[in-house]
DNA sequence: TTTATAAAGTCAATAATACTGACATAGTTT
DNA sequence: AAACTATGTCAGTATTATTGACTTTATAAA
């Protein structure tokens, strides 16, 4: 699976894949990657009148049911106003609740509806087939290390959401 | 750094972290690395009128000097209508030239003029500082295991443009 | 208890990036 | 000459985001 016979006769440098152009090559597979991931979705997605943007908002709601506004507001890194249209929506559509917090009154928790969940699990389903095929078909050392580099990648970026996520994730 | 015990307890897919809730944590990872991937050019390109559409096609022109039009709309996967704005701006405003085929001269050669490849290292220089970080945080097998799972991810979304990174990668 | 702060929601204006559809121009093929 | 190809452009629209201003309701602090 990973090549051992070039570390010996290779410099650290180009073991660890450090020259620009071998970096550059990380950075456009982050890119079409990222396309592939996203691409399942979007196609789903065309069929109602919903975006990339509900579609965050539905996946972090079921991640973390319950969650305030103000949390998903963090996950996201967009400003309430942007949220705000699309929660609208969701909840309009009868696919969120919201419910007002038992402590704090002022606070909104956030929940699926059943059809909520239907079109989360629609989404879902695209997007876990890809990467279980994906993890099948590279190997569980594979994985790991793509995971590792992914976790290394948004070091220091992450707020509350992410945090909660690096918990779960060891 | 990776916990190896585990695989020798657990099944086949638990090895493969292929329960929903482990694929779901590596969705959640391909969005916050993402977003980390992209933050430090989009906030240099906050100084300028430019957003990350230009930061691909100034990525791509440098990556594949003198490519066509066509080739860089096969990449991006966008409308030439689309891209014509943006290509616009960048040849007006000196960072790209546009240069006729030497055999078919319906066909414009891509080029990033000295401006442009001074935008294009600024921008570079920080996605590279990440990712070279990450890279030598991880370690190299990491690295071949990240490499290999987003190729695994991308597969079959690959056009032209991908097709030559895939050959290089190797 | 008044005052300040906090959470959520809203309105309006604007920007970046994408889309579809229609069409023009120049150059190459048949 | 006619058809096709590569590029460029105009107009209109959609999605997702922004900033700024403001309201309502509820909690916390003076």
């Amino acid at each position: 699976m990973v090549d051992h016979s070039l570390t010996a006769s290779k410099s650290m440098d180009a073991m660890l894949f450090l020259t620009d152009d071998q970096l550059l090559q990380g950075i456009e597979l982050m890119y079409f990657a990222y396309k592939g991931f996203t691409s399942d979705p979007d196609l789903i997605l065309q069929n109602y009148t919903y975006g990339r943007a509900h579609h965050r908002a539905v996946h972090f709601i079921n991640r973390r049911k319950g969650l305030k506004v103000n949390d998903l507001l963090d996950i996201l890194g967009i400003t309430k106003q942007s949220l705000n249209r699309v929660l609208r929506q969701l909840i309009n559509d009868g696919l969120v609740d919201s419910r007002v917090g038992r402590q704090d009154k002022r606070e909104r928790n956030l929940f699926l509806t059943d059809d909520g969940e239907k079109l989360e699990r629609q989404l879902s389903d695209a997007q876990r087939k890809r990467m279980r095929s994906a993890y099948r078909a590279a190997g569980p050392d594979a994985v790991m290390g793509f995971r590792l580099v992914l976790e290394k990648i948004m070091d220091g970026e992450m707020q509350r959401g992410s945090i909660k996520i690096k918990e779960k994730l060891t």
